[in-house]
RNA sequence: GCCUACGUAGCUCAGUGGAUAGAGCAUCCCCCUCCUAAGGGGAGGGUCGCAGGUUCGAUUCCUGCCGUGGGCGCCA
């Protein structure tokens, strides 16, 4: 693409001329803005106040200055002088005409920038324990995560999608404990099925495969099972961990069988639901793995031998508050057992090891605590912590009847991504999500998504889509010819009014993309669709004219494809019938 | 108590160191002889939580206060 055939690229060149000319010694950033008013004209440069104070002239003044010394410029109309100093561009239809040809041409590689240079950064999302189904806290990460990677690599970043599988932990040891005494029900077993277990229908579902499969090979005696174990009323937890010992001691090996297909269950699962979802990973990292191939032990040799470990208590901890953390963390417990920090120390660790320069940690807002002593693990290894970046996204909380909706994963009482899903649509869903800033509470009115999906804002995008692809199929014609239409006869205001939207969609991804923020582009979208539509019922499209008639076409053909390319990183469909 | 985020229209939320702060929903009015009315146009609706500070200029940045959510484990 020519670059003098970006109207704001050649006004930003003419004002550092200007500049240079008026305040060399003042070399100052230029910055072009969109007011917000159009009767403030395209672009509105505020360089005349920022010098005013240096130069200890009147910023009118000093605009006077700089719009003699602006060079000619055949798409600029008219400028003024405006307001405590402004100085506003206005810029005739020409300087936008041409880019309805552009963006055909470019297609899908239009809005493409090289922000991202390539750098090869991983996002990290979802990562949610494979101990039951997705509840709708889960699809806000992995919408908004997706939808990030999304946007960063259209910014021209080089993303991996990777999904951290805690596989190792006392949660999973919850699940296949849950799992066997159900199983041990089915077999006439009866331990009572502790209230802190998980409760979830899907347990059932397990124990049921596991007896089709196996009948009663893994069944014990329930009073085997009960025996020195000490009652719930208790100690809830310690009754837990105890049945959990219990079951390792009487299962043996058998216990990696149940442990195993838990796994597999759930994680196969969540697989399915994601890509339901059209949320891809490319690789799902085992937190066990770490423990297997002595990453752990590596990790904390590492800051062993850097003087950031000691022992006290029989455990063993990492002096996180040399690195601003609040208090040490320990890695390694009395019992010998490392712990989940310790685990995600080896595994960032591994991250920069496998070559990202950069890495994003898509985090629920419930771990914000625990960004410092990441970080700190990293710099007591040696790496710059600002490598890592956290992106935190806040719950979505669910509004049923009006009531707050309760999430507890082992109370069984949430509701899943899936059903969700069912309730409102996968587009709807991605949708939703991302209409938030990721760091704002978000407010999902199940009642309302269900009995208003029709009102759903995403509609009013898709059918933007689909009205064009409609116009085009009515034509008939072959797009490739669009291309040579006389975009000069694009004259009408709805008209110049949707080329200046589309001439944002580059500014859109770069600030998406550097500020983690695919809201804008969801935001974006809606303004694109609101002014196909305005246009939609201003003009028509198949008139008479035929040069007017492929100058109309080529200009939402244009539009068309810049929907498709939003909408393709909000992981939102664009249909060509409503 | 400490940490962290948020507080903008009746509701749900965008936005910005600049000129008259926006959208959707809700309310009221209008527009299909026409490529999809899942659309368009118009009206009403605001002390941008409060108080100071920095600045030519603050809703935006800083500090304090008030309110709300989340986090403060040898859980993951």
């Amino acid at each position: 693409m020519n670059p003098n055939s970006d109207p704001k690229s050649l006004l930003h060149a003419s004002f550092h001329a200007a500049l240079q000319q008026v305040a060399p010694e003042h070399p100052l950033q230029v910055e072009l803005e969109r007011p917000r008013q159009a009767s403030h004209g395209d672009y509105a440069c505020n360089l005349a106040m920022q010098l005013a104070k240096p130069l200890k002239r009147n910023p009118r003044e000093v605009a006077q200055a700089l719009l003699a010394a602006l060079p000619a410029s055949e798409w600029v109309d008219k400028t003024e002088i405006a307001g405590p100093g402004f100085i506003n561009i206005f810029l005739k239809p020409a300087a936008w005409q041409g880019l309805a040809t552009r963006i055909l041409q470019a297609g899908q590689t239009y809005g493409r920038s090289t922000l991202g240079q390539g750098e090869k950064i991983q996002v990290e999302f979802v990562s949610a324990n494979p101990t039951g189904p997705l509840h709708v806290g889960h699809g806000r990460g992995a919408a908004f995560g997706a939808s990030l990677a999304n946007v960063l690599a259209f910014a021209g970043y080089d993303v991996h999608r990777e999904y951290y599988v805690n596989d190792a932990g006392r949660q999973m040891d919850i699940l296949a404990l849950s799992t066997w005494l159900r199983y041990l029900e089915r077999c006439d077993e009866f331990v009572p099925f502790p209230a802190n277990a998980y409760q979830g229908g899907y347990v059932h579902t397990m124990a049921d495969s596991i007896f089709a499969l196996h009948g009663k090979r893994y069944a014990r005696p329930a009073a085997d099972v009960l025996q020195r174990i000490p009652a719930a009323e208790d100690d809830a937890e310690g009754h837990l961990d105890a049945l959990i010992a219990k079951a390792k001691q009487l299962l043996g090996a058998d216990y990696g069988y149940i442990h195993g297909f838990a796994l597999e269950e759930q994680l196969g699962d969540g697989r399915n639901d994601l890509t339901e979802f059209r949320v891809r990973f490319d690789s799902w990292f085992s937190e066990r793995s770490l423990h297997e191939s002595g990453l752990i032990d590596k990790a904390l040799d590492r800051l062993r031998q850097r003087g950031h470990l000691y022992e006290q208590d029989g455990a063993l901890w990492f002096r996180s508050t040399a690195f601003g953390d609040e208090k040490d963390r320990v890695v390694r417990r009395d019992n010998g057992i490392y712990t989940y920090f310790a685990a995600d120390i080896a595994y960032h660790l591994n991250k920069f090891e496998r070559g990202f320069s950069r890495v994003i940690d898509v985090w629920g807002a419930d771990h914000h605590g625990y960004i410092a002593r990441v970080k700190g693990a990293l710099s007591a290894a040696g790496m710059d912590p600002e490598r890592l970046q956290v992106a935190l996204v806040q719950f979505a909380v669910l509004y049923r009847n009006g009531q707050k909706a309760s999430m507890s994963t082992r109370a069984g009482e949430y509701v899943t991504l899936r059903d969700l899903r069912a309730e409102v649509g996968n587009d709807a869903a991605r949708f939703f999500y991302v209409l938030r800033k990721s760091d704002q509470h978000l407010d999902f009115d199940l009642d309302l998504a269900k009995s208003q999906s029709s009102d759903n804002p995403v509609y009013y995008i898709q059918y933007a889509h689909a009205r064009i692809a409609s116009v085009l199929n009515a034509w008939g014609g072959i797009e490739a010819d669009l291309l040579d239409a006389d975009t000069g006869r694009l004259e009408h205001p709805q008209e110049i009014a949707l080329l200046r939207r589309l001439a944002e969609f580059p500014e859109i991804i770069t600030s998406a993309a550097r500020e983690f923020s695919p809201h804008l582009v969801a935001y974006y979208l809606k303004d694109l669709a609101a002014d196909l539509h305005g246009l939609y019922v201003a003009c028509q499209f198949l008139v008479q004219d035929e040069a007017l008639r492929q100058a109309r076409l080529l200009l939402i053909a244009a539009t068309r494809q810049v929907l498709r390319s939003g909408l393709d990183i909000l992981g939102v469909s664009a249909p060509e019938k409503m």
